[in-house]
DNA sequence: GCTACCCGTGGGACCGCTCCCACGCGGCAT
DNA sequence: ATGCCGCGTGGGAGCGGTCCCACGGGTAGC
């Protein structure tokens, strides 16, 4: 067991093969094989000496060499733009790769992270996944010109985005329903009697933006009004997008009575360029984000916001992904999740 | 190039091999795999030849089979137990990941993520990690009776934490001058005349909330001030824990001007139930948080925080990995990155 | 009693790479 | 000319599994 007796400068110790167990269990590498994957083909007597001989030895199948006959690595690798790590507030990063994991961990598949930095990295990228390093992909933050999941479509390597970049979307994804989020935060301000709504995007090269901005168009034309193009400032989903475009906004409808940003982010410097320009938060007007990150919960006000089901679209991601490597071209392709309105004191 | 002419019950298109790529070549598999490996010992004809063909075909080595022989996985693992994926307020777990990412990306290593979600996966864990999947591990919110770091000495796995156990910390590992933060922000309080100063800390098991509370402690007694023990509160890095801890701190001395909390989370719930009393921050009851998150900027009034160099730690952490796997137990096993206050207007 | 079948089993042939040994060949000293 | 050295080189052996074929022995069918 204890190896630390030996010298710094050993080889670390080598670990028992299947031969081993093979051997000390009196049988063949055929049987300790299909006992170690849960063969029925084998009499209750082998099974048990070889149980046996594997709880003696500590025996752990070598995976490198599984995975050269197999040809799967049971590991997928999420792929995320380094940029996102810092844009995304929290919790959606974290959220996501807890719901991934946990929807991979049933089925003993390892996540591999995969930050990409810029555009020269990408290509390092492509080399890695298609170094049958992984049994498929997952995509987070995926641009509208992204050319990695073409890529990714062409090389048959099962893949899932989180969002997709145009509609249709050929691969498989998983969304939130990012239309609806909106409508339901300009019918609640239609509710609360304001009239004037401006809208700040995030960018539209990006169909989250994009659907957004779409759902609060349609929640107005809903209710019979006309679309002013004045109340559509484009941000980023950066705070600072969020006063630049708030200022933008002040500057073209003073008397704007609503704000709906496409993030709590943007959001919050909306309330702040607001509280700057001498409005109150919400008497005046009255702001909703989206995402229901830790930042709307401590802003102030604290803000009314969209909340995703981030965890389970990860798990979802997960379990898609699963279903597409287990068998090709099955599983249906596209799943939507629900959003919900948190109301809070900012509208 | 394109396989998507073929019908999707297909096999995945098998790779071409390194024997491919000698036969296109010319020479012979040594060779291919010495001008792959960067070995001098090729002539500038058959490196040419061999790059040629390698591009021709597209070649990229496998993985698996490399590792076979090599024992080696060029992959590391990142273990973090999920709850603290919760706890952590950004950017801690974002900015660790990145650090981490961007010290292994130069050496061609990638990045395994692993999340515990209880004990029983701890079981399982070890497992995966002896199946010689990765080449080291990286640990972070290492608790004081943690097993798993020592289990993986025993096998000797090169292993970096984020944060010590207890002192002395056999392992390798990298941690911010959390003494000299909390020094430095109790320090700041007295300069501004704060004298009742009470202290909200983390959960005494970890090392990073001891160390805050120790440095508190020195602060004040290098002030000549005694320390009342009764301005001490334990709080569990959370927001609710905040509330409560300052409830307690409160009730025992209603007077305190003055709170350093052992996270920004902690302190903004300390900022909510002061308010709920009546206090006003800073005016009353002057406020540090430890972090320099996300959230302290978004609070009312924005946390004045101790700010660690977060994406500097992963990078250190994997550049030590990176040190203890070329050659075992050299490299200084442990890294102090300094602290740095960050004022804003909680204090 | 002989053939037919099935079940459990052992072990050879690979998967695609690295390692290393042996070999050929040209250049230099003898 | 002969011997020696060293450089580039080819290819065998193996890394530790899975897959699959062939085989032995029991049971059932005729």
């Amino acid at each position: 067991m204890s190896s630390a007796a030996q010298p710094p400068e050993a080889a670390r110790a080598r670990r028992p093969t299947l031969d081993a167990v093979a051997a000390r269990a009196g049988v063949g590498r055929g049987t300790v094989s299909r006992v170690i994957n849960g063969s029925p083909k084998v009499s209750a007597h082998s099974r048990a000496a070889v149980e046996q001989a594997i709880a003696e030895l500590g025996y752990v199948p070598n995976r490198a060499a599984r995975s050269l006959v197999t040809r799967r690595t049971d590991s997928v690798a999420l792929v995320v733009p380094e940029s996102e790590t810092r844009l995304f507030s929290e919790p959606y990063f974290s959220a996501i790769i807890r719901g991934v994991s946990s929807g991979l961990s049933g089925a003993g598949m390892q996540l591999l992270l995969v930050l990409v930095r810029d555009e020269s990295e990408r290509a390092r990228l492509a080399t890695y996944l298609t170094e049958q390093r992984v049994d498929g992909v997952l995509m987070v933050a995926v641009h509208r010109d992204d050319t990695l999941p073409d890529l990714l479509d062409e090389l048959a390597i099962p893949t899932v985005l989180a969002g997709r970049r145009g509609h249709p979307e050929p691969l498989g994804h998983v969304r939130a329903d990012n239309g609806g989020g909106a409508r339901a935060a300009v019918r609640h301000l239609l509710e609360g009697d304001r009239r004037t709504i401006a809208t700040i995007t995030g960018p539209l090269d990006m169909d989250v933006a994009r659907a957004r901005l779409d759902g609060y168009r349609e929640a107005l034309q809903t209710a019979g009004i006309t679309v002013d193009e004045e109340l559509i400032a484009v941000g980023d989903f950066t705070e600072e997008g969020g006063r630049a475009a708030m200022r933008e906004l002040l500057r073209r409808r003073p008397h704007l009575d609503a704000v709906f940003a496409a993030s709590d982010v943007t959001a919050s410097g909306a309330v702040l360029e607001l509280r700057a320009a001498g409005r109150r938060v919400p008497d005046d007007v009255a702001v909703i984000g989206f995402d229901d990150s830790i930042v709307a919960r401590h802003t102030d006000p604290p803000l009314t916001s969209v909340r995703q089901p981030i965890e389970e679209m990860g798990r979802t991601m997960a379990r898609l992904l699963l279903e597409e490597i287990a068998q090709r071209g099955k599983g249906h392709r596209e799943v939507v999740l629900p959003t919900e309105l948190v109301v809070r004191k900012s509208a």
